[in-house]
RNA sequence: GCCGAUGUAGCUCAGGGGUAGAGCGCUUCCUUGGUAAGGAAGAGGUCAUGGGUUCAAUUCCCAUCAUUGGCUCCA
């Protein structure tokens, strides 16, 4: 409660203080420590982000935030970004501003730059303009003015995508923040002044539509980062070579694991042997634990009557997105290509009778599918028009739902665990909350499905975000994301519940009152697709895969080819003991030999030579750790079984 | 689909109006070497594709295709 000379602030330890009315933040931090005081950049005071010099109005919550603090990036990007649009001013006059938001990695600016094109030959140049600027130790200076100033102010500017902005707010006072020569509108939430900002990143320039309408007008989209020191920034350089090494369009190419062709089509990955092979392993590990809890392995055809899709109600909704229809010659029927698997399923479901006995039905597919999907939102193995799904439908009792909901969760944490990925969160999907018209179903049952995820993921202790509008068209979704090794996070397994496909397919099963009911039905796909969960896999572990699953496990070095028959020789061994190996057979010296392994990330290279040979033993090389030893082959093969055993 | 960038040897890339270069890889020869690069020689490219400008285009211009960073979309 303020009373009228002072006011009480808590502090996020949950401390109490009084200060006098008109304190601003900067002088509740340097109450609380002369560093802090220094490296404050701003203040969250009840939820806003406001500025340190500003006086604080009234009683409640307030945390003084540094750079190392959430909030404290997103004021000092957000700052960044007014200091790009001051510097795209300064150097190119007639600018009109869109938006300039804080983002994950840094800021960007929307702006219209009229006739003028820009490209990134020129960034350096406004990078250097705004650490010109910067030096200015301008402050930020946040006011209000009344809206028919606003109005006349960005009228007079001749900025048409302010004015729609200012369109959407609310009559009254409206807040502008001025910094040197550059006035903008704005919320709030900045550093102190511009001098803060030391090193600046201008990444790329990219086209965007106004308000993320495609209908409206594109704008240019500066991204840039920016840092408190130098050594932040190059430190956020480094990480992003670190993430570039790890691209798996890099690593599937070097490692031999697929490819794409230009005469076969872009989005259409081709899988090589090595790819291919380890691909198959994942698959055989998805279908033995499937197996162990009760799914049965189904085969579906990869083309369908388009009567299927109308039933199912992807036609209508994604008719026009899909594949063009492939047409018969003579019989005039219309098929497309598979871009689900849950129809053929459904089908499947319909060719007999069920009993509530027979539920839950639980239908595996590694199925293919192909989506036609936008030319420029292609990318890698991420994002494709043909791939597979580690698809299945259970089918069961509307009873039965949430213990099948936390079944699959359990399948889905086994999965995660067997490929490294311990960090992961789960997000809750449901329906966009004003505009429900693109969803098909009924509004209790949409109620109940989303009741059931929300109770299963309770109930597992799953930690949960919600997202809104995040929901598929006739469900909402369970989704996990994991973080992989480099802190990035990844949209991995999904799980749905469904109460529309039975009602569309007329789906039933006998219950135990001899009466006809419906069942309910769960998609899941706890790898999504085997070509992005195996994507992911490859920039988790930089290309360095789990001894299980990586295509070649050992790699015999021969010292001279003198001991080439003894290669032979290991190498028969190591295959009857299902050991993936080859042999090194060129004439290089055992230091490239070992070199050129290690680099191809081999796990274990058997070096071989006149020691090896009268021994009847290999000297054991573990990658990135050296020289462990020697041993016989049967002790080498029980090492081996013994690390896959511990991994999965 | 839209905005920007890119496309030269198997890979990574340099070059530049007068029909091309490096490193790695590959082949062959010499070397037979003990835990992260031994030496030499050689093969390999219609400079993405199609037009245009020019005496001459891989280089400049336009279009197309593909890749790529974004936007939109994502069953």
């Amino acid at each position: 409660m303020s009373t009228g000379s002072s006011i009480e602030l808590v502090f996020p330890d949950g401390s109490l203080r009084t200060f006098p009315q008109g304190t601003t933040g900067a002088q509740v931090a340097a109450s609380i420590s002369e560093g802090l005081g220094r490296t404050a950049l701003g203040a969250v005071i009840n939820g806003r982000q406001v500025e340190l010099q500003r006086p604080i109005a009234e009683s409640g919550t307030i945390k003084i935030v540094r750079w190392d603090d959430d909030e404290g990036k997103t004021m000092f990007w957000h700052s960044s970004a007014h200091l790009l649009a001051e510097a795209l001013e300064a150097l190119y006059g007639q600018v009109k501003f869109g938006i300039g938001p804080p983002i994950e990695n840094g800021f960007y600016y929307d702006v219209d730059f009229g006739g003028h094109k820009l490209s990134d030959a020129d960034l350096p140049a406004i990078e250097a303009k705004m650490l010109e600027l910067a030096k200015n130790n301008s402050v930020f200076n946040w006011y209000l003015v009344p809206k028919a100033d606003a109005l006349a102010y960005f009228e007079a500017k001749g900025d048409h995508l302010k004015l729609d902005l200012l369109q959407g707010l609310q009559d009254g006072d409206i807040s502008f923040v001025r910094h040197g020569n550059f006035t903008d509108l704005c919320r709030g939430g900045h550093v102190p002044h511009t001098g803060h900002i030391k090193a600046i990143k201008l990444m790329s320039v990219a086209g965007a539509y106004w308000r993320g309408d495609e209908k409206n007008q594109m704008l240019t989209r500066i991204y840039g980062v920016s840092f408190p020191k130098k050594a932040l920034l190059d430190e956020h350089l480094l990480r992003l070579e670190e993430a570039k090494k790890r691209d798996h369009r890099k690593l599937g190419k070097e490692l031999g694991l697929f490819m794409f062709s230009q005469k076969v089509g872009q989005g259409l990955p081709i899988w090589l042997p090595k790819g291919a092979a380890l691909r198959e392993r994942l698959e055989r590990f998805m279908r033995q634990a499937q197996k162990e809890i009760g799914y049965l392995q189904v085969i579906t055809p990869h083309i369908a009557l388009k009567e299927l899709y109308v039933t199912s109600g992807h036609y209508e909704k994604y008719g026009a997105d899909s594949f063009r229809a492939i047409d018969t010659p003579s019989e005039g029927e219309s098929f497309f290509l598979k871009p689900m698997n849950c129809p053929h399923h459904c089908e499947i479901y319909k060719g007999s009778p069920r009993s509530y006995r027979d539920l839950p039905l639980r239908l595996a597919e590694f199925g293919t599918v192909y989506r036609y999907e936008q030319s420029g939102e292609l990318h890698g193995l991420t994002r494709v028009r043909g791939f597979t799904q580690d698809d299945a439908h259970v089918f069961c009792r509307p009873d039965q739902v949430k213990e099948e909901f936390k079944k699959v969760i359990d399948l889905i944490f086994k999965v995660f665990s067997a490929l490294g990925f311990t960090d992961f969160e789960a997000q809750v999907s449901l329906r966009d909350q004003e505009d429900r018209s693109k969803y098909i179903g009924t509004e209790e049952n949409w109620a109940k499905a989303e009741q059931a995820i929300i109770e299963a993921a309770q109930e597992k202790g799953l930690h949960t975000v919600t997202a809104y509008n995040e929901a598929a068209f006739y469900g909402p979704k369970l989704d996990f994301m994991v973080r992989d090794a480099i802190g990035r996070k990844w949209q991995l397994g999904t799980i749905q519940v469904d109460y529309n496909l039975p009602e569309r397919f007329e789906l039933e099963y006998v219950g135990n009152d001899n009466e006809r009911h419906r069942p309910v039905m769960i998609h899941r796909a706890p790898f999504g697709s085997l070509e992005r969960f195996i994507a992911v896999l490859i920039e988790h572990t930089a290309g360095e895969f789990p001894l299980w699953l990586t295509p070649e496990q050992a790699i015999v070095l021969p010292i001279s080819d003198r001991f080439l028959d003894y290669a032979e020789k290991v190498l028969n061994q190591l295959n009857k003991c299902d050991i993936r190996a080859s042999i090194d057979a060129r004439g290089e010296k055992i230091g490239k030999k070992i070199r050129d392994a290690e680099l191809n990330k081999v796990p274990y290279m058997l070096i071989i030579g006149e020691k090896e040979v009268e021994a009847g033993a290999v000297s054991v090389r573990k990658h990135r750790q050296g020289d462990v030893g020697s041993m016989s082959i049967g002790r080498f093969s029980d090492l081996i079984a013994e690390e896959i055993n511990i991994k999965i």
